[in-house]
Order: C-alpha cells, then structure tokens, then sequence
DNA sequence: TATTCTCATCGTAATAGTACGATAATAGAA
DNA sequence: TTCTATTATCGTACTATTACGATGAGAATA
C-alpha cells in the first residue's frame, strides 16, 4: 500500500494496525475462522476448502504467521497451523480496549 | 493490493475485513482513537495533530466514512467528523464474537 | 465582488498487496 | 536411490494504497 510512516505513529498504533491487518482480508477471516473453530488445520486441508490457489494460501499463512496470530507446526510432509493463543488473546485485549473506550455526548 | 475476489467469500467474512481494514493503518486508528476520545472532531485539529498532509488526512477521512465508521457533518467552513456509534457498536460485535470463538485443545 | 478559510479532489510517484503458474525443497515411502 | 506427497518460494501481472503538492469548491466575511 505505498508508504505508511510508521515510525511517526506509537508502538500501540503500529500493533493495532498490524493485527487488524490479520483481519483485513477475507481470505485470511476465513483462514482464521478455520483454525479458531478446529475446522481444518492441515494446510491441504485448507486449500481445498479455500477457492484460492495453494500458493495463494500459503502467501496468506506466511503474512499471519509473520503477523504471528498463527503457529505452524511442521508434521512432513504436511504443517499444522494453530492459532497462536497468546497472540489471539492480545488481540482480544487490543480491539477490546479500543472499541470500548467511546467517549458519548455530541460536539457537534 | 491487488484483485481480491470478494465474490468467493461471505457477507460477514467480507465485512470483518472491511471493518478491521479501519483499523489496519496507524493514521487511521490514531484518527479513531482522537474521535472515540473526543480530542479532536474538525479536520483542521486532526490535521494539526496528525503529522500527515492535510490531502492524506483528508484521504484517510474518505476511506473510514465510506466503511461508515466515521460520520462527516458540515460546518462549514469546518467539517466535524464523529464516530458513527451504530457501527463503532458493530465492530464491537463482530470482532467480540469473531474473537471470543476459539476452540482450544490442541489437534496437532 | 474579492478575499479568506477550510476541506475535498485531482494528478502523480512510489510501494504494498493479491493471485496464480511453475518450480524448488523436504521428508517419507517404494 | 527414485518416486511421491505436501508445502514453500519464485517470477510475474495487475490492482490497491499511501503520500503529497497543487488546485478546486463552498460558504462566510470584508
């Protein structure tokens, strides 16, 4: 997406956008709908299910684990994604606190 | 970034990404946080706050009222922008639910 | 009417993201 | 060792996003 100066927005910003980031597709909600919900979590499982190309899929699995909501674990010849609980857990904290903290009363 | 076949996947996966594509730039989530925290509602403040041009803040306004977090109510000559609750509440939602759904227990 | 203020839009340049076919890499099985 | 199955990576094409300067649009004011 072009540029993004990240280096002028705080650490708490950069996070928020980069786990949002996770979400932002709907390949990758459903990705993560998968593992969250132990519908599939072998990556030929999830192509199948996926009308994506399986290079597309495992570029999505890449940017989630870099994102690092999801673990792979390597079981040859296939991995294993999971989701990363701890990471998954920050995230329900993260958007949590955000989508709470709404000040009422109108300025305008 | 690219084609992005939104034909392939659901009502809801599709309106998860959109909504988290809010949240996926930190000027837009510093932009959401000003609102919710009503440190700032007139463009002119935003844009003095943000170190941003003022087109790109302009850019970033467009974007989130077109996903109708945001809403845009002329004063003219200022523009106040508020969170649009309705939605703001809809994030709330579907990101709880999307987030509190984790089967534990591990398969692999 | 001319000026000013505020904000939106246009045009442009550069980077990021999406998707896919082809190919490489890895490890177990034959 | 050779073959097979599974996944990652490469190369490529195309679209989307980000950012900014310049310009346009709208309304209040001088």
């Amino acid at each position: 997406m072009g540029v993004t100066k990240t280096e002028i927005f705080t650490v708490e910003q950069n996070r928020v956008a980069e786990l949002a980031k996770a979400f932002a597709h709907p390949a990758r909600v459903a990705i993560l709908q998968l593992l969250a919900r132990k519908k599939a979590c072998i990556c030929g499982d999830l192509v199948d299910v996926l009308p994506l190309a399986q290079a597309t899929v495992s570029q999505h699995l890449k940017e989630l684990k870099r994102i690092g909501i999801i673990r792979g674990d390597i079981d040859p010849p296939r991995v294993c994604y999971c989701i990363n609980e701890p990471v998954w857990e920050e995230a329900r904290q993260v958007f949590g606190k955000l989508l709470d903290t709404l000040m009422v009363a109108g300025c305008c």
